[in-house]
DNA sequence: GTTAGCACTCAACCCAAATGAGTGCTAACA
DNA sequence: TGTTAGCACTCATTTGGGTTGAGTGCTAAC
């Protein structure tokens, strides 16, 4: 429905005045200055005077693909303009060779370190399209346990290990006054994964439960809490790890050199939920498509002059995380959806590759 | 030495002239312009003209405590000024008992989410002083290994779960064409706990590894994998988790109205390395009290405007975080002094109480 | 349908004058 | 001798008018 309007909207627009929309936008895109129709006739060689061009503006304007910021200044690109630009103009842009290196060389695939993964990621990303980058952490949508190991501290505390379907790890410390020993905790860590393995949590019975307390009445305290600590585990009620760079990048763009609009945005980025919420809204998980978010069409305030171009990589078989790339409305869209298209791409290579054996992924 | 130089400082300054010198700081503190003679009659009470207080500031100036931007503008403190300021005028301030109620709901002291926990307490410090905070996690100076267990995850990888003495745990997934089962892996825990106890890193005998190794030559590439972990573990060699909050508010303060310095300055903020060093340089662990390094008394030159207050917490017996403020050089000191105190007050007991039991540290 | 020409608009820049907060110096006062 | 009033001077900042230049829309001619 959508796509039909654009199609009818495209249709009113001949070759030419497509030419000088697109001449408008990658000037605007490479100044964030307002462009006028002499401008275009020196710059774009296309045949035709600033007088003819004027008109055709006149025509763009009213079908509202770009506006004037006030009379007798250029023209600028309206948010519909560069929804067109990105859904049928844009042409996708090969990587330099220089950038296929400098990501292979920047992002260290170590698969047992992921925060370290995940932070070169965002920080390549950054350096590469020289705007914002958010990663977060591989979730998978129902997880359910592999295993729990519990491990002795001390007198009074003890650790909860959880692994969960997706490979990932989480620690839980468990406080009570009364501590199994070391192999009473290996043999209650095997009773426990009896009870939980394979089911997902909510499958899990409580009569089990209920029954291994009264097992180890002593430690009934712990135990508890344990379930407790593995089950808020498993319900990922944990906080979902967001990695951020290059925040400073936008710091650059004219349109942020009023430091009062900055502050607004790097107020966004300090709010963790935020973040997520950004790279989520009207999430698809089984989209594996590149998204554009232009402009106002994300629903908070502060970020109305930014785009975000983002998209879901998988890790393994079951996770799923997000990325994303927030800059001006006027970024370089078919730069900055070329280099997120080539490290998504990897990231969901790189776990067959080194389950294969094919990617020095087994360190020697 | 040095504080004898200061004394002799003092001692050329009559208690008139430390009276104005109070004024111009405290005034240039609240508006961060050049404050003059007149200004100063009219708005503090010292009881004399204005052309008394010129002459004043006149011996002011040439003996390095306040400046001229220009000839023609007030002074400011300069940064000998602020100096003798925080070292022999402030006052330390009360926390009003909003603030103080404000510290007890903000942080939650939940000993089992020290990564929430920490980003809790930076980002209500930053809330109080609305300056830009830094927390580092707590690490201890020589760790021993407290307990090492390996978990399965699945054919070809498996977890090595390192708790070192600090009560930090670690988690590392090792990869091997050959894992052990899940009872071969319980059994490899603890004869590598036997090798490992109670050694520290450096102590571990390589002969022992090598009899395991030999031992189960079957999971060889596995077990040499697990060793290498650890120790790195051990060593810290893994990334040492920093907080930060607030960062945008430095983008509030006139001094970094211009984008540019704002640039530079977030910058550093974005790498880690020089976050640390920030809070680390000339470090003295075993010193307890809050230090303030002084506009250019930090060694970089990105951060000459800017102040930094910072002290070392203790957790638990043998760890030691960091903790620090960063503002402008004109930063409140007083007020940062003393909601930091109050903080690392809190980080300091916390652990004790916890274990006594008295705190609600054990949550039912 | 295209273009040249023209009158008009308006943000941005420049420059000169006015403003005002500050200074140092000197001379008079208590 | 220390304090203060007075005065001439400095200089960043503000103000306001004039110019510039990139842009527009409209009209008439090609």
């Amino acid at each position: 429905m959508s796509a039909n309007r654009k199609r009818s909207d495209t249709m009113k627009l001949n070759d030419r005045k497509i030419r000088i929309l697109e001449a408008i936008i990658t000037d605007y895109i490479a100044t964030a200055e307002p462009i006028g129709s002499r401008t275009i006739a020196r710059k774009y060689d296309l045949g035709i005077s600033p007088a003819t061009i004027r008109n055709e503006m006149s025509d763009l304007e009213e079908l509202g693909f770009i506006e004037q910021p006030h009379t007798s200044a250029g023209r600028v690109p309206s948010q519909k303009g560069y929804r067109l630009y990105v859904d049928n103009l844009m042409r996708s842009r090969e990587l330099s060779s220089e950038e296929i290196d400098f990501l292979k060389n920047a992002i260290s695939f170590n698969v047992n370190r992921i925060e370290y993964m995940m932070e070169q990621t965002a920080k390549a990303l950054a350096m590469l399209t020289s705007y914002t980058t958010i990663v977060t952490e591989p979730k998978s949508k129902k997880v359910s346990i592999r295993h729990v190991q519990l491990i002795p501290i001390d007198e009074d505390e003890a650790a909860a290990v959880v692994v969960l379907d997706n490979k990932s790890i989480k620690n839980h410390i468990i406080r009570s006054r009364n501590i199994p020993d070391a192999d009473k905790l290996n043999i209650i860590s095997s009773e426990i994964n009896g009870i939980i393995k394979g089911y997902s949590v909510e499958d899990i019975k409580s009569s089990d439960v209920a029954g291994l307390v009264r097992k180890y009445t002593e430690y009934s305290d712990f135990i508890t809490k344990v379930f407790k600590a593995v089950i808020s585990t498993a319900q990922q009620e944990e906080d979902v790890h967001v990695y951020t760079s290059g925040v400073r990048n936008l710091l650059g763009f004219p349109e942020f050199s009023d430091v009062s609009k900055a502050k607004n945005i790097f107020q966004t980025f300090e709010e963790k939920d935020m973040l997520i919420t950004l790279l989520g809204e009207g999430d698809d998980t089984s989209a594996d498509k590149i998204q554009i978010i232009i402009g106002g069409e994300n629903n908070m305030e502060e970020l109305r002059d930014c785009s975000i171009v983002r998209a879901n990589y998988r890790f393994g078989k079951n996770s799923v995380g997000k990325i994303g790339v927030i800059g001006p409305t006027r970024m370089n869209y078919s730069q900055t959806v070329s280099v997120l298209n080539e490290i998504v791409k990897k990231l969901d290579n790189i776990i067959g590759a080194v389950v294969d054996g094919e990617d020095g992924g087994y360190d020697e």
